[in-house]
DNA sequence: AATTAATTGAAAATTATTCTCAATTAGTTT
DNA sequence: AAACTAATTGAGAATAATTTTCAATTAATT
């Protein structure tokens, strides 16, 4: 089952290290045959690090972390193997700004996302009370709904400091 | 095929040409004062093409459309005062995927959208009460809201007819 | 084991955007 | 109106993220 772990609170969502899913080797070979790709040691251990590893990172922060495993590694590989998840849909893109594009294996349960305008860190939420209210404007509009995109830009606590030190 | 229902009777933002704000010089020179700059020839001009062109333009299109009427007009000059319009909420930016950004002039009225996924119909709709939510979400975290994306997708009512005439 | 088509790493290429800097210009002061 | 000064400019270099190229390697098939 996939825990997602909203600590109240949290202060450095940059840190959160959770396992969210419960994967093995096995599910990622399902995977990767599912999209009608070949098994490779690389792509094994790119989902192994997407799915144990930090929640949102970017293409450099996997290949880093995956070149620790497996030297060889080149960053076009994960590049490559990050879109063809993404175009799947095993994988979840999170795009801000002209910052590098964050991933996570696409969560069973639905979140939305608060994203930093200026550094890019990404908290999770889950509010039930947005959603229903979603589902009455649906309703209200005729409308059946099947999904949505919800985005929260804004400043984090750590910008708005650094801002303001920069001031003084 | 793309049906936009429009609060204001505004145009199919797509296709048509359209005057969103009905500015002149006067209003662009209050809008850079505004922001602390000197009024410039370029800077006038650059107003003026998001206020009477298409909508959702990239930078490489206004500096495109800007070189017709002054030609000595540099892109750095397009890109960095569309950095300062964003900045100060005059423009907003929308970003999809790694594709260029695309800029508009701020509407006065706030909305999101609620799209057909069968027909492509788009309702945009306000709901104070979403927007409320989302402050709050934001200010949990400790985050200063700038702005948010709000998409929901479903069958419209004509949709969801004719899916199921096409049952029986 | 032989075959072949996909995959790989490394480096080059590309794309969007930002930065640098000397020359110009807007707005102010005289 | 001329002088002043700090902001703004254009051109091109620089940067950063991502994609492409291509020859060598490897997974799956025969």
């Amino acid at each position: 089952m996939s825990e997602v772990i909203l600590a109240e609170g949290l202060q450095n969502p940059e840190e959160q290290v959770l396992k969210r899913e419960n994967l093995t080797e096995k599910d990622f070979k399902k995977i990767i045959r599912q999209m009608g790709l070949k098994v490779t040691q690389q792509r094994l251990v790119i989902l192994e690090t997407l799915a144990e590893g930090r929640v949102h990172v970017t293409a450099q922060e996997v290949f880093e972390i995956v070149n620790d495993k497996f030297p060889e590694m080149g960053f076009a590989t994960v590049y490559r193997f990050l879109r063809k998840l993404t175009e799947n849909n095993f994988v979840t893109e999170v795009r801000m700004g002209g910052l590098p594009a964050r991933y996570e294996l696409t969560p069973k349960r639905h979140h939305d996302h608060l994203t930093c305008v200026q550094c890019g860190k990404i908290v999770e939420f889950e509010n039930q009370e947005i959603e229903k209210l979603q589902e009455q404007v649906a309703k209200k509009f005729g409308f059946e709904l099947t999904n949505h995109v919800l985005e929260l830009y804004g400043k984090c606590r750590d910008c708005q400091l650094n801002s303001k030190r920069k001031e003084a």
